[in-house]
DNA sequence: CTTGATTCCGTACCCTAGTACGGAGTTTAT
DNA sequence: ATAAACTCCGTACTAGGGTACGGAATCAAG
């Protein structure tokens, strides 16, 4: 009851072994203190965290960013804003970014289905001058 | 005339030295024979082509689809075309994904806003739930 | 009690796209 | 002719997020 292997952990976690020991080698997770002979335990606290982890590594959050948010923790509601703040600020920008090589693309993708059998490829040409 | 350095080709081409020699290692550009004695020299075309392998990596083509791209070169329109499509199908997904990550980030944002002083972070709280 | 599965721990390796280092050879400028 | 700058070449390192390996210790099952 609440005492869970590394393995058991991981698995409700749903997360591999080395994950989590890459969590401690990089002080994102504590690792449990070693009883004095035996495996190390793990609580259901040490999987909601890793969790945590989860969740906010799919809102683009770097491991970096969130130790931050991890030691900001639920009081601090300003800093962590600015911190989700500047993500989504991230955010925008990549999306403008691809948006940007997306129509490039699609013109390209365009030209070319007009292209005619035996002239050169519109796409290299175009990538080749260079505008 | 035509015959430039590695400094000077790289200079032109808008790139370091480094990443010549780095392209020349993954044979993604031919490294010009090397005289009996004395340096390597570079000509208008290996800028050019360097230049073409920056502007597709804008296209976001990683450094091996251009090493196909430049393998396919002005003939296969096919697929030229079928690698672009393809791409395009990346950063279609990949717009996507950020609009997701973009649509919550803004919504956890908004429920910090009107949050008042002393309740734990909603933020971290919606972070902790998982929904 | 022995076999097999797990854990522990350190270290090394994967990918991508380079960047850095350092000694020896070469070229250019003075 | 000599100093400064440049090139060559191999090797190692960077970041980010893990994955893999291997031997020793430990635990669980029969």
């Amino acid at each position: 009851m609440g005492k869970l292997t590394i393995s058991t952990a991981a698995k409700q976690a749903g997360v591999g072994i080395e994950t989590i020991r890459y969590y401690q080698r990089i002080g994102l997770i504590l690792e449990p203190a070693k009883p004095a002979s035996g495996y190390r335990t793990y609580t259901a606290q040490d999987v909601q965290q890793i969790q945590f982890i989860q969740r906010a590594k799919t809102l683009g959050f770097s491991l970096d960013e969130i130790k931050t948010l991890l030691s900001l923790g639920e009081g601090s509601c300003d800093q962590t804003k600015q911190l989700a703040s500047s993500k989504l600020d991230d955010v925008k920008e990549k999306i403008q970014d691809l948006r940007a090589i997306e129509n490039t693309l699609e013109a390209l993708i365009n030209s070319c289905e007009d292209n005619s059998s035996n002239t050169p490829c519109p796409i290299i040409e175009a990538i080749s001058q260079g505008e």
